[in-house]
DNA sequence: GTCTATAGCATGATAGAC
DNA sequence: GTCTATCATGCTATAGAC
């Protein structure tokens, strides 16, 4: 898929044409990993997964996901623990999903450019985009950056690819192909993944500084579009 | 205290001077907080404590505070559950102690350079030497971003209100003083903290790319020179 | 100062009525 | 589909012997 956007688009421009948004990615959820639900009726599963899922963000994004006890859960959502059981496997099973949703979302952001040919314009473009779905899906990229440590170790390896994944793309676009600038353009390619980060981490910050979140793209790329000349 | 450093001291030059270190860390510790422990000998002490914080930190740094049981710890000092509870007064006190010792390190890193004159070169010492206690106490460091949204209210506030003291010093330094200068002076600052932050908690990223300290602080001392002039 | 043993409670998960 | 009731387990914290 392919998304046609202009330079420095801002986030209004964005979620005109994106296909990631708070509504769609329930769909998501269900498409990869609810097939284990036990519920059927869709009915009830479009009322009661989006409860489930705003009151784990609202539980463990608080109090982390390991505290969150699922009576909290249940008294959140109004309904009892063996209703909660016919849409979750496990409390781990539900982490494992709100993981791999996220992981699939990302996974997606640099394919929506692959036919922009300026390699910089390119590079800015999936920058701004990967703020402004971090913006859309907030809570979820918040939970997984938090909590993904504690997955099991074959869950933890793949997050780890997909990390590594995303910094290659990234420094491929900064280095210009030269072997030598790759150490450098692989740094430079962290400190671009570690400005976004905290867009979604402490978000609390700067919506208490009132940083609207097209300066803050405007404000990351300005920066990292100073790197590829810092780096000779 | 002062501390009397040539401008873009590195790693090797921070050590010898500095007044926090990994060993030092535990007498202060012990000073600000356990006059609670039940335990008086000095040498027991001195021989189990370390042990705890080390415990603490390999078993809560891979999965979570609140996932982590006192029966871990005990398997991993060699304590008993009594014993251990001659050094803690609870659980959450042993996440409070930890909380509290950073904090203060800190707290302490802008004054070590109140003497030097020129705003930038005060600005880069200060990065500097937040890179470099982060390295030297970088356990502790990580599980204070990790597990201090989970304290109680009261020592949260005081997370936040450390964490804007910090970025407040920093943008002063940036800003110059012209209040209209003093949006875009914060937002910088808060992209300095971003960088520095992600140089402890995602350290085995760094480790695996064979990135030294003293690169990685040329690096974000490069960056952060160029701050000043992008903002205008 | 350190141990063993246990109290007291909260948790994740399930069985079975409706 | 959703509920109530219950099981087995694991937890923090403490009491008391040595």
């Amino acid at each position: 898929m392919r998304l046609d956007l202009p330079p420095r688009f801002s986030f209004a421009d964005f979620k005109k044409v994106t296909p990631i948004d708070g509504s769609n990615v329930l769909s998501m959820a269900l498409e990869r990993q609810l097939h284990r639900m036990t519920v059927k009726r869709a009915a009830a599963a479009s009322e009661n997964l989006p409860k489930i899922f705003d009151a784990t963000f609202r539980l463990a994004n608080k109090k982390g996901f390991e505290a969150m006890s699922l009576r909290d859960l249940c008294k959140e959502t109004g309904l009892s623990m063996g209703g909660l059981y016919g849409y979750i496997t496990s409390k781990d099973d539900l982490a494992a999903v709100i993981e791999d949703v996220v992981r699939h979302s990302s996974n997606e952001i640099p394919l929506w450019f692959s036919e922009i040919d300026d390699p910089f314009e390119k590079f800015d473009a999936t920058l701004r985009a990967h703020v402004f779905v971090s913006e859309l899906l907030q809570p979820w990229f918040f939970f997984v950056f938090m909590e993904s440590r504690l997955l099991s170790a074959t869950q933890r390896s793949v997050a780890k690819a997909s990390e590594y994944h995303f910094q290659n793309a990234l420094a491929a676009l900064l280095g210009g192909g030269d072997p030598e600038d790759e150490p450098r353009a692989q740094l430079a390619a962290s400190h671009c993944m570690a400005l976004i980060q905290d867009w979604y981490v402490k978000r609390w910050k700067y919506r208490h500084q009132k940083v609207s979140v097209d300066s803050f793209a405007n404000s990351i790329s300005e920066i990292a579009g100073q790197l590829p000349r810092m780096m000779r």
